[in-house]
DNA sequence: TGCCACTAACTATAGAGATAGGTAGTTTGT
DNA sequence: ACAAACTACCTATCTCTATAGTTAGTGGCA
């Protein structure tokens, strides 16, 4: 039910088509919950029904319209609830590291190409964050420059330091699992120098 | 479909039926991908139709039966397969980054109670993690100890340290998470001393 | 003998998520 | 005038996951 509660924190800066929410989720909350648009205009749909959204229908050039959602009292009610109730705790479910633990079965060059993949994955991932990272410290992240408006210049400083601290927090994953898979290729290297031998 | 691989992965060790499989997920592979019985045992079948598996019905009890699978050679060579192909990559989906983001948005005595939460799980998740970690590094590992009865002596070394490398990748991230939701506590005593203002 | 925890093997159902399309209007550049 | 790229909004389908049950035999112990 996570999506739900990503379209509502990004709705509570501003109100947006489905189109500007599934550009906005690429861009902001995807690094922190991703969602193809195929799954974004239904949900938005069912919010509506559920009284969390309102949708006004504004012109688009000549005679085109698009739909625009607004957070209503109700949404922003459950957004708080949802704030405040304990988080759900993922399960482990990550493929990385179920084939790390089998690696004696790969050929050593398709395990050395995963590490790099997985590495490469995470570097360019980690360079993202840390460039959005960025735009909110000075400020200069759109989104986040949207939703300061509706708030005292004495709250700017509290609002940033949380997303800040999110993204802290992706950056020290991304960190982590970069210096695990140039461990591995250490690894590989040094127990894979010779042709591997086949199980019995 | 990693749930198809790592079953694979759980009963290349040895036969198992399916509350055999059930149990030891609880115990090892869990760690690295978490699966309910519900999905086990369909997935068994399926396994099986695909001849990835055979089954051999062993008698239980007086009247009882049970339903032993075995890796056939598709299966190996199915298993082979995955591990040389591109490991998936996961789409971010963590719903404590996504609150942590918006933590404006939640009351201080509830913020604080969110993180001690997190950061209380993933203390508990390391420390079954080091156990397992330790079992392994000693070869007390139940399921470790049956995969390498099929192995020459030489390539325990070999198998053995894959199985902790995956291991360490585990325990740096629930590291990670305990420093990063260990900030967060303190991030919150620093912004939410005084009771909250609201949003205009 | 009766009860209980455990082993064994599911089923049913709903919701989440991934992948792959489709349709129609708009804007921009040539 | 036309194409290409972009905006807008979906639908269809399949697989994956989660939650919560069901049914039946086993082994021990009080």
């Amino acid at each position: 039910m996570s999506l739900r509660f990503a379209l509502l924190a990004l709705l509570t800066s501003r109100p947006m088509t489905g189109y500007d929410v599934s550009k906005q989720f690429s861009q902001s909350v995807a690094h922190v919950w991703h969602a193809p648009d195929s799954q974004i205009y239904p949900e938005l749909n069912r919010m509506e029904r559920d009284g969390l959204l309102e949708s006004a229908v504004v012109p688009w050039g000549k005679k085109g319209t698009k739909k625009e959602y607004a957070v209503t009292e109700a949404g922003v009610k459950a957004f708080r609830e949802w704030m405040d109730s304990p988080i759900e705790i993922r399960r482990q479910r990550e493929p990385a590291y179920l084939k790390a633990a089998y690696l004696e079965w790969a050929e050593p060059g398709a395990a050395r190409a995963e590490l790099k993949q997985f590495r490469d994955h995470w570097t360019e991932h980690l360079a993202m964050l840390e460039a959005t990272r960025a735009t909110l410290v000075d400020r200069s992240h759109p989104t986040l420059a949207r939703r300061l408006e509706h708030y005292d210049a004495s709250e700017w400083d509290r609002i940033v330091r949380y997303k800040i601290f999110a993204y802290d927090g992706l950056i020290d994953q991304a960190r982590a699992a970069i210096t695990w898979a140039e461990r591995g290729l250490l690894l590989v290297e040094e127990l894979e120098g010779s042709p591997s031998t086949e199980p019995a």
